[in-house]
DNA sequence: AAAAGAATATCCCATAATAGGATATTAACA
DNA sequence: TGTTAATATCCTATTATGGGATATTCTTTT
């Protein structure tokens, strides 16, 4: 399965989590401290250079005060306002 | 951020899948058809050796005939079971 | 508008994950 | 038990990732 990137739904994907960290007032480095991971690790998942797994994105997610579930919706909302 | 197998949430997942795939009265390779993968990726997926981005996963729930959003409903559901 | 500071992106490359056809295992059952 | 169906594992070339250091870009401040 190919690297799903530039696809409608990465698009959608990358700005859900944009706007709920951004939503949050959280910049990149204070999300990768709650997280345990380098700040890079951040910018890179926001570029779309690295992918999260559900597991993973589950962790990011509540980490900016959502649940999984909520996010998803947004998520579905962003692919449908995309296209 | 570690390969996050044979964790609860893991578990969860996988077992999540697997009862979609079988509860949809589909064989590994009726799946992969569906989704234009080989069986060997089927069974890496269910075997916890190939992890899913939310893109996939959303396209193999798809082709199971599930929304995401019910799929990460029953997800948390198994998550909270396990533990 | 330029300097200073803050936030984010990119580099590098050793290490780890993945692809997928072929083959081995295991399960089902006549 | 022999046979077929279903799933797991092998192999290794290719691709993705980790993460500290550094470069870029964006914001303020004066």
């Amino acid at each position: 399965m190919k690297k799903s990137l530039k696809t409608t739904e990465h698009l959608a994907l990358l700005k859900t989590l944009y706007s709920l960290r951004v939503g949050a007032g959280l910049r990149q480095s204070d999300l990768a401290k709650l997280i345990d991971e380098p700040q890079s690790f951040v910018s890179k998942v926001e570029q779309g250079e690295r992918r999260l797994d559900i597991i993973e994105l589950r962790v990011i997610v509540k980490a900016l005060g959502t649940s999984l579930e909520h996010f998803i919706k947004e998520f579905e909302k962003n692919i449908n306002e995309t296209k």
